[in-house]
RNA sequence: GCGGGUGUAGUUCAAUGGUAGAACGGCUGCUUCCCAAGCAGCAUACGAGGGUUCGAUUCCCUUCACCCGCUCCA
């Protein structure tokens, strides 16, 4: 039994979610289906919880985010507005030895020999008997393209094909001389596949005839819905910015490559916020300032003369306040505050929460600063307008005297040429200010669902040393979630199953207590394993109720039971009155 | 999508051109049994399809899935 190959924790982990019903792979018995996985019993209730703490942290317990849930299939123009669609119609061609991908419409004519070989091999044994069209360029040497072949076939063969320069090119022979040929890649030379659309987005059809026409899209993320129903929620809850929209709900995306057991999958599910804040430019207008961040600033509670930096920055502590909640500590957390560069055109700040997997630390939730591209790309597309309007703002605007007003305006007209807007968009924007009216801003946490199942799943698991009753090292496998987040709350057992009084005790003790939490009775085995059980469960209570409970020992132990602690294993002497008084605080 | 690797009970592994064996787990029974105790018994697997062969889990091809690297990631 001691015998010590180590196993990767990744895959330990994932053969104890198959094991113990947390994750399967999806359509399993027909060989499963790659990027798409089930969740069973005990990761059903785990997931449910998951969502259930974000849902009440971020809608219930909160006075200033309401809740939507929308459909997974909308109306197709909403993803040409949001510029989903555009890299659709994008035709993409890969270098067919890198794949290094490039748009059909962006390859440069370049110039020079066209050289084939016919395969490759490394002195390690490995060998690639593909045929690879590469074209030399005018400029270059034949020595150095041969090297620059042999380093591209390295890198994209990856360890396997071992150091660049052992490589021996096998075949080579000049095929072609090309004048502004579009077929080479522009950086590597290799011959280009045949073009072809690209697009992330999964399709369907909508209606019995499936043309061109019916051609609709699984929401690639939930945010789209809350920006289109933004105008009808508005309208029918009194909600007044600053005010969120949450909603929580199932996405897609035909990845190219779905990793990392969940963690990128075709169907996920994504728990969003879309906060919606007045621009700046109103903040100032009201409150004569916007409230500069600096490190330490107090973000405890929203104030009236936040601007967007503040909100955003609020967000995030509110976020990470969220996953201390829930045993996802600043230890196991890291941010990732997205450069200039990395932005996407229209973000103003994104940073991403990671979380450190065991195959790398990696994004968890991305909380974005958006502006007000979103709502301004639907009132464009829809022609509707998607702007709120603010008593106050228009109140301030009219005390304003013409000066103050011309230079607020002149302002406004060089902070947005500073973002490369022009002069008549900042003056459109001015002039529905001054008279109350926004497009709101908006700050967008956005978190996946099954990225944080994974997550707590991986924190949770532990390893504990044992010696058996033969003296031989044995390993156990403890899931330690936190207590509000476990799939069971508690497990209740007879000590022993063959005695009649001992079982219709625990019967009436899991009655009482499951209809409060989630809980299982077990009676299967001896009362070691089933703690051992419940510790891969994750479960963190046991009842145990023995003699004693019957007051076999004594009326002082009468109708007490036996609660034990699923991290260290202690155990305490509860009256069975006391249990959920006791249990309930610590699950909920 | 490309390259490499891997597919045998629920899990982790073994063996074999003549249809498979273990450990743990699961189930049943016995046991005043508090941390996978013991005893007895039971059930469960060659990812799928095709080919070669008298016969394939084993060899070949295809496919699917998983892992690693590249790529992608609104």
């Amino acid at each position: 039994m001691s015998q010590t190959k180590e196993i990767p924790l990744m895959e330990k982990i994932v053969s104890l979610c198959k094991r113990r019903g947390f994750i399967f792979q999806s359509s399993e018995i027909y060989g499963g289906i790659n990027g798409f996985w089930d969740y069973g019993p005990l990761g059903a209730e785990l997931k449910r919880n998951l969502r259930d703490t974000w849902w009440r942290a971020m809608t219930r317990d909160r006075e200033d985010v309401v809740g939507l849930d929308a459909t997974i299939i909308m109306h197709p123009a909403i993803w040409k507005a949001s510029g989903h669609v555009e890299t659709f119609a994008d035709l993409m061609r890969e270098c067919s030895i890198t794949n290094k991908r490039v748009r059909a419409d962006h390859v440069e004519p370049q110039s020079g020999t066209v050289m084939r070989f016919s395969g490759v091999e490394s002195p390690s044994g490995w060998r690639m008997d593909r045929q690879m069209a590469v074209l030399m360029k005018k400029t270059e040497h034949i020595e150095s393209f041969r090297k620059r072949v042999r380093q591209m076939i390295a890198q994209a063969a990856g360890d396997a094909a071992g150091k660049p320069e052992e490589l021996i090119l096998h075949g080579e022979e000049k095929i072609d001389v090309v004048e502004s040929s579009v077929d080479f890649h522009p950086e590597t030379g290799g011959i280009l596949t045949e073009a072809r659309p690209f697009n992330l987005m999964l399709k369907t059809y909508v209606g019995p005839t499936a043309t061109e026409a019916d051609v609709a899209y699984l929401r690639p993320e939930t945010a789209q819905a809350i920006f289109a129903q933004f105008k009808n929620v508005v309208d029918s809850t009194r909600v007044k910015v600053p005010f969120g929209i949450g909603q929580i709900g199932k996405a897609f995306r035909n990845e190219v490559t779905p990793r990392n057991f969940t963690f990128r999958s075709r169907e996920f599910e994504q728990m969003e916020l879309e906060f919606f804040i007045p621009p700046d430019e109103a903040v100032r207008l009201v409150h004569l300032s916007v409230a500069p961040w600096s490190e330490g600033a107090d973000l405890s509670m929203p104030q009236p003369n936040w601007g967007w930096e503040m909100w955003h920055r609020y967000w995030v502590a509110q976020r990470t306040a969220y996953y201390a909640g829930i045993g996802l500590g600043a230890d196991v957390l890291d941010y990732h505050w997205q450069s200039k560069a990395d932005l996407a055109h229209y973000a103003r700040a994104c940073v991403d929460i990671l979380f450190k997997f065991p195959f790398g630390t990696e994004e968890l939730e991305g909380i974005a600063a958006r502006g007000d591209f979103d709502l301004m790309q639907h009132q464009k597309h829809s022609g509707k307008p998607l702007e709120v309007f603010d008593d106050e703002l228009r109140a301030a605007a009219a005390k304003l005297s013409d000066l103050e007003r011309h230079d607020f305006i002149g302002q406004v007209e060089l902070d947005w040429a500073d973002r490369g807007k022009s002069r008549e968009e900042a003056a459109i924007f001015c002039e529905r200010l001054l008279k109350g009216f926004y497009v709101p801003h908006v700050i967008e946490p956005s978190a996946g669902l099954d990225r944080l199942a994974l997550a707590v799943l991986a924190l949770a698991y532990t390893e504990v040393e044992k010696m058996d009753a033969k003296g031989n090292k044995e390993t156990l496998t403890i899931m330690r979630f936190h207590p509000r987040i476990a799939p069971k709350k508690v497990a209740v057992f007879p000590l022993l199953k063959n005695k009649p009084e001992l079982v219709a005790k625990a019967r009436e003790i899991y009655e009482t207590l499951k209809k409060h939490l989630a809980a299982d009775y077990d009676e299967g085995g001896s009362i070691g394993k089933r703690y051992a059980r419940q510790d891969e469960a994750g479960t963190p209570f046991c009842v145990t109720v023995d003699f004693d409970t019957l007051g076999e020992k004594g009326p002082e132990l009468k109708d007490t039971v036996t609660l034990r602690h699923r991290d260290d294993g202690s155990q305490e002497r509860v009256p069975i009155s006391e249990l959920l008084g006791r249990l309930l605080p610590l699950v909920s």
